[in-house]
DNA sequence: CCTATAATAAGAATGATTCTCATTATTGCA
DNA sequence: TGCAATAATGAGAATCATTCTTATTATAGG
């Protein structure tokens, strides 16, 4: 949705350092997968992955995934559906949140108003310390029906 | 956490007329159930249902989380871990949002401040709205560690 | 252009959850 | 109260997304 704000090359390059970084190769198939997330403006499953590009070998697809989650670059999404969803990070894409159709189990993104989302933030923060927690991020979701689910 | 809300009692009532709405019955299991997540404060898997009373059946255990949660009795919350946990629904306990600690999978509850929740759902509400959505319901969370897992 | 090391891919293994079905309990009615 | 009819239970089998294993292939660096 928001490609607008770094190019390819760009991610190619922090991919690159960022795999480095814990010591793994960027590779003909996990560049392949950064794409195929970058084509796509929403989360999207394994299945629809495989689809996309039936050279892709399953299990290297959950492997790369892995990997490319634990590099930062890309975020799984677990929802109450079946199969986990996938997206790239959000300083790749940008800060946002997700909209989820239980029946479908489509998950879209949205934004809150910069306003809200630092109020929220600094509560969170705060909420955070109180438990005594170190907090990686946050996630809002919107569980509902989408209107081609409601016809 | 907020059992002062409302009595046992109640909860019996609340949970044989929301069952009987879709046509179960509030058996003995279920009721052992209820009783076990009203007893404790923060969201439990089935393996900890299973160790806190023997008797019951894992299939039974189950299969009646899943009728209590289409009754609107219990919530089912999926995380990241392997296990789903499970607690009362928002208006037998109170709106709430989950804190989870990575690491361990544990997960607690916390509140926001009145002013920011209701800034938020207005916020949520016109972003439904925007994307042509029925929502049901809202659920946010703080991912990190707990002190435990810090240690 | 070797050699060491990492990545790949096909299929097997894992494990949480769901399903099956014979048994047991419950409800409503005579 | 007693008797169908129907629903719930529980033990274990089946399912299926995900992870693991291992032989093969690709890559990086000297």
């Amino acid at each position: 949705m928001d490609m607008s704000t770094i190019s390819e090359t760009d991610i190619d390059q922090l991919a690159a350092s960022q795999l480095s970084a814990i010591n793994q190769r960027y590779t003909k198939n996990r560049r392949q997968l950064i794409e195929i997330l970058l084509k796509t403006s929403k989360p999207i499953t394994i299945n629809q992955i495989l689809e996309s590009d039936s050279k892709l070998a399953q299990s290297s697809v959950y492997r790369n995934l892995a990997v490319l989650e634990q590099a930062g670059l890309v975020v799984k999404i677990i929802t109450n559906d079946d199969h986990a969803h996938y997206e790239l990070a959000e300083h790749i894409l940008d800060h946002h949140h997700h909209i989820i159709c239980s029946p479908c189990g489509e998950i879209l993104d949205f934004h809150l108003s910069e306003k809200i989302e630092k109020a929220l933030e600094s509560s969170l923060k705060e909420i955070a310390d109180d438990f005594g927690f170190s907090i990686d991020r946050h996630r809002l979701d919107l569980l509902g029906t989408c209107g081609e689910c409601t016809e």
